[in-house]
DNA sequence: CTCGATGCAAAGGTTTTGCACCAGG
DNA sequence: CCTGGTGCAAAACCTTTGCATCGAG
């Protein structure tokens, strides 16, 4: 179900990126984020406390990008905020963004697939399932 | 159809906004940007055109603002760059926004208006029509 | 006149980049 | 070794804010 922090360490051994102490650590906080929004300076700290050392900012957001082009994550840009992101796998839901609270909530993909389905056939635009927001106002913010 | 000039302006007044010359550019901007998806440089550019005269983006900041305060528009973050925005009255699309070349595909409101729907009685969450887009992938870049 | 709006400059927050040094393979 | 990764600092980018001055009402 999650993928574990050695398939993500594998997965950038074999695109020829070098398995570093910051990038082991960012890889076990990122399989160990269910599915949390992090940010890259959620990702930081945690990382830092993983590693028992701190990490920098750019070294974090550096091995974003290299699971990223391995396939392994999105950033998303839920509302106004900082990026966040998600590891790939976690593609079984969408999130409902509140613009005044910042809350989100989750719906399970299969509520939404037959939607995907249709925007996919008629507009030959394949959606990025973890890319998907809606925006717009919780029930307390209406 | 289209929202003129003349009623955004006048939208602000009657809000209690003094009518100023940059003012009056931007809304002259956004009444001649029919679908388009214009960030705040975009309209900086535009309306120092239509004004002859340089107009500062912070006043066009403050401007948006006024007219997000009078409900005349939202701005919307497609993919990662700059913030877009859009008149209100702009509703009856969604975004389908390319991740790879950012190219941006309208489908109209009543292709989603059932899914739009099911979230709202489900969910009790009430999407923003405008704040919604899709990212993902367009035909050309599968 | 008075208070809101402007322009300029500076700050804020997020992300990217240049570079010298370090370390993985 | 050699190339790629790291930390640090600085820049880039978008947006917001402080302030003196200007001008709409």
């Amino acid at each position: 179900m999650h993928v574990a922090a050695a398939d993500l360490i594998e997965g950038l051994r074999r695109l020829g990126f070098r398995i570093t102490v910051p990038r082991r650590a960012v890889c076990e906080v990122l399989a160990g984020s269910h599915d949390e929004h992090l940010t890259a300076t959620d990702i930081q700290q945690r990382a830092a406390a993983v590693a028992g050392a701190s990490i920098d900012l750019s070294t974090v957001y550096r091995t974003l990008d290299a699971l990223e082009e391995a396939g392994f994550l999105h950033h998303v840009h839920l509302g106004h905020g900082p990026g966040v992101v998600h590891l790939s796998e976690q593609r079984d839901h969408h999130h409902l963004v509140c613009e005044e609270c910042g809350r989100t909530v989750d719906v399970p993909l299969t509520e939404l697939g037959p939607l995907l389905r249709h925007v996919e056939d008629r507009y030959r635009f394949l959606p990025d399932s973890v890319h998907f927001a809606l925006v717009g106002r919780c029930a307390e913010h209406r």
